[in-house]
DNA sequence: GTCTATAAGGCGATAGAC
DNA sequence: GTCTATCGCCTTATAGAC
């Protein structure tokens, strides 16, 4: 893990992340941005390009990352239920380190412009993959037979929230966190 | 049911709702609203008095109708297990009935002005009645122990993020849709 | 009920001084 | 690297003709 100093651009998609997850990114401007890192606008144009550079800054890096756990995950020969526990921990730890970042991932994804694409067929190739998976998974009766495209929502939208509500708990503890998450998505909650 | 002819005011509503679906309030623009329906921008304010009174209108009647249907499964008598179904049958219904709405209660309450407290105590009062009925569960041994907190998370994001897929699945039976979420989000994948 | 014209201000981005 | 000043465009909303 690098632990350089923060450059000046990456304090800049810092501050916008956290305010576009406030707010969304087309109700931010250049100057909220500049006032909480107490510059100017213009100052904010000697370190990125566009207001478009640092939404494609924070969204295409956390992609890929998903897309790397995925194939990790992919090719480890486990069981279902272990590669579904290991997509459980890989949301809670991208997430948890990603809050803000997340925010834009699910719900600014459609303000990109060129990186528009590259982002659905990220997307696209994730969901594909989890989708084999569960199918997998039925096929060789570890998994209950019932839509795999219902499991798949039911399982990634809550994953995918998981950004919403990790910083409210500030005593959390993300280990509990992915136990618990792991027994009520795959062994439900009714005893 | 009420099957008058549709008002002005409640077309722009319509169309308003399916264009912040589409890009979130801030970014859609009267001038917007008004080509899509083929009139100009300055004729939507003979019916409506401003943008945030469209946000009003979307947000507000569908938060209460959640209310409403929350209040009548709290007082229904039935057990835990039966009111967190009959809680799955009323976000599917709900949901399928106003997808562009939902869209906007999810993703714009933020941009509410004089009505945002209003919109956060139905929302709380929500939230705490359904943790109230998660935790009746637990304590009478009808639901497993853990935390109601992460329970209600993992339901309630679910159910949140509906409107996101029921208009994918063009051939969807709605009850077939009740059913598979009640088994997975109650009973789990896991065989 | 819709139009044209316009007010009053905010937007992203650039030029050039320091 | 930050500033001031500014450009050209877009924003919500209003006034008043038809």
């Amino acid at each position: 893990m690098k632990n350089k100093i923060e450059s000046r651009k990456e304090e800049i998609i810092r501050v916008a992340a956290k305010l576009f997850k406030e707010k969304g990114y087309s109700a931010v401007t250049m100057r909220d941005i500049a006032k909480t890192m107490g510059i100017k606008a213009a100052s904010l144009y000697n370190h990125i390009n566009s207001k478009q550079d640092i939404l494609k800054a924070i969204i295409i890096s956390l992609a890929e990352k998903f897309t790397a756990g995925m194939l990790e995950i992919k090719g480890s020969g486990e069981s279902c239920i272990n590669k579904l526990k290991a997509i459980i921990k890989l949301h809670v730890t991208l997430s948890s380190q990603n809050i803000y970042g997340m925010a834009s991932l699910n719900n600014d994804w459609m303000h990109l412009e060129e990186q528009m694409p590259y982002y659905i067929k990220l997307r696209s190739e994730y969901e594909d993959d989890f989708k084999n998976i569960l199918e997998h998974g039925i096929g060789e009766g570890e998994l209950i037979n019932v839509k795999p495209d219902v499991m798949m929502f039911s399982i990634l939208t809550t994953l995918r929230s998981l950004y919403l509500w990790i910083p409210k708990k500030e005593d959390i503890d993300l280990n509990d966190l992915t136990e618990n998450l792991s027994q009520i998505l795959l062994d439900g909650i009714n005893k």
